[in-house]
Parts: structure tokens; sequence; C-alpha cells
DNA sequence: GGTGCGATCGCCT
DNA sequence: GGCGATCGCACCG
């Protein structure tokens, strides 16, 4: 009986939640269907996710200054009761959905920061969506044969660069995505591989170049969502960002951040970790949850 | 599981 | 002309 009371309060605030990051928005119920009209539910198999309330996000979301939007891309509670995370969503051709949630991130400030592209304030050709307002996608392209996606956000060149999602729908799509540039005959990618890299996931969810500069918060075909309900955790592991070395001082600076114990993060800093204390109950959920697989 | 290496080309100096 | 906010695969233990 008290179960069944905290659960309809939880329900409640739910219905509450979106409108409340988004200050009312295109809110929807929706059934945890899947994408092509088939019979299983591929929603999350690390941390269950139940029927809830989606709401796309504005530019009030992505309009907070850098090291807080990549963050909130992790997700949090809500009044204190409802978990909310932000998913990915890349609508294809076909208007069927592809879903990822956002599970590590990485804060590139601008100006002072050596390790961005807008370091000293340079603004160029390739850069200029650093620079657009909070929200609009900087896609660029690396090493010559892949693309990294990232979000501007509130200050001058500033951006959060997504480096992991959770595939939560169309899982078989993006495996077919990312076959593409893998060996023919190799075996098939499981699902927490799909997505855990800045470039896997362009690769997953089809992010192409001509991406860059489109506002996430009016785009028909890319868009972030929050979704509310989601059992989640909130302990965060902040660390030093991946691959910029050469950067002296900032190479150091811990502007990783990622949702701790979850099996679809890329690189794991043991050393950040161990300075948090022993994980909590959804971290070690999640660690079980990978470790039996 | 961890490590080392080659691929490959746009961008910036 | 040099380098990079990466990835996949071979190899090793």
């Amino acid at each position: 009986m008290n179960n069944m009371t905290t659960r309809k309060r939880k329900l409640a605030a739910t219905a509450n939640v979106c409108d409340q990051l988004n200050g009312v928005s295109e809110r929807c119920v929706h059934r945890a269907a899947h994408p092509e009209g088939g019979h299983e539910d591929t929603r999350s198999q690390y941390f269950p996710v139940e029927d809830v309330n989606r709401a796309r996000l504005r530019f009030d979301f992505f309009n907070q200054p850098c090291v807080d939007l990549a963050k909130a891309f992790l997700g949090k509670f809500v009044f204190n009761l409802v978990y909310v995370c932000e998913v990915l969503v890349r609508r294809q051709a076909d208007g069927s959905e592809l879903r990822g949630r956002v599970v590590e991130t990485e804060a590139y400030l601008g100006g002072e920061d050596k390790a961005s592209h807008s370091a000293g304030g340079k603004r160029t050709e390739r850069n200029t969506a650093m620079f657009m307002k909070p929200g609009t996608i900087y896609v660029y392209p690396i090493y010559g044969i892949y693309l990294c996606m990232n979000v501007s956000s509130q200050g001058e060149g500033a951006a959060v660069l997504l480096r992991s999602l959770e595939p939560l729908q169309g899982q078989d799509t993006m495996r077919s995505l990312r076959a593409a540039r893998r060996r023919v005959g190799s075996r098939a990618l499981k699902d927490k591989d799909l997505c855990n890299g800045p470039s896997k996931l362009c690769q997953a969810l089809d992010v192409q170049r001509c991406f860059d500069r489109r506002d996430l918060s009016t785009d028909a075909q890319v868009w972030l969502e929050a979704d509310a309900g989601a059992p989640g955790t909130t302990e965060l592991v902040a660390a030093p960002r991946i691959g910029i070395e050469s950067h002296g001082e900032w190479a150091t600076k811990p502007l990783r951040f990622y949702l701790r114990g979850h099996p679809c993060v890329s690189v794991l800093d043991r050393q950040a970790e161990g300075k948090l204390g022993p994980p909590g109950e959804m971290a070690e959920q999640a660690a079980a949850v990978l470790d039996s697989r």
C-alpha cells in the first residue's frame, strides 16, 4: 500500500517534470514500443525504464555554463523524487527514431581552455558553431575518417562534447550503421559497444557533417529529450579529458564527466573513482549487470 | 583484459 | 607540412 502511494506520487510528479525543465513543451505520453513496429521492448537493460513522459529540450536547457551543461546532460533528480535523464534522438528518413541516453561528456570552455578548438577566442570556419547560440551542434571531422559531435553552451566559444550514449531504441539499426566500417564477418557488436565513444555515437546515430551549426532545440532530424521517470544514479565521476595530453595544465583538469558504474562509458578512470569512495547502490547494480555479461 | 600501431585527411600554421 | 577531442584489430599475457 505504501509502495502504491509512492508510485502514484512519482507519476504525478513526473507529469510536471518536463514542463519544469523547459517551461512547458510538447510533452507527450508514449509507449516503450519497438521503433520498427516490432515485438520487443528495446529499452535499457542496465537501468530499466518504465513508460514515462518525454520532452524536447529547448534553449533554456542549453543556455547554462559549459561545466553545468556537461553535467546536466547526465541527468538529475527533480523534486528529489523523479530521475530525469537526457536522451539524444535521431529521426531517420523513414520516420523511425534512434535513441541513446547520454552517459559521458566533456566540457570545452573556449577562451582560456587550451585544449578547446576555440582556445584564445580563435574563431575559424570550422569552429564557428562553438560561438553560436547555446544548443547549436558543432560537428567536426577528426583523423580524417571520424566525426565528433558537440553542443554549444553559454560562454564564448564553449561547447560540450558528447562522448558516450546508452542505446535505448533502434539498436539493430545502430549495429548496421556501425558495421559499415568494420571488417566483414567480424562479430556483432554488443549493445554497450554501439555508442561508447564520440565517433562511435556519430556512426551509430548517423550524425552527419552537415548537422554542423544546426539548432538542437528546433531541428527536425536530431534533438535532445528529457526522459523522466527512469531509475538513475547521481554519482558523477569527474576526470581528465581524453586525448588532449599535449595541452599542459588543461590536460589534467577534471572536465570529463560520466555516470559511475555505467557499462557504456568509453574510458574508466579508476583514480578519479577512488577519490569518491565506495560506489553507491545504483552504481554497484550497473557494474553487476556488466560483470554478468 | 590491456597495449601498440596504422589508417587517413581536413584544418591550421 | 604536421598534427589530431579516434577507432579497430593484432598481439600478448
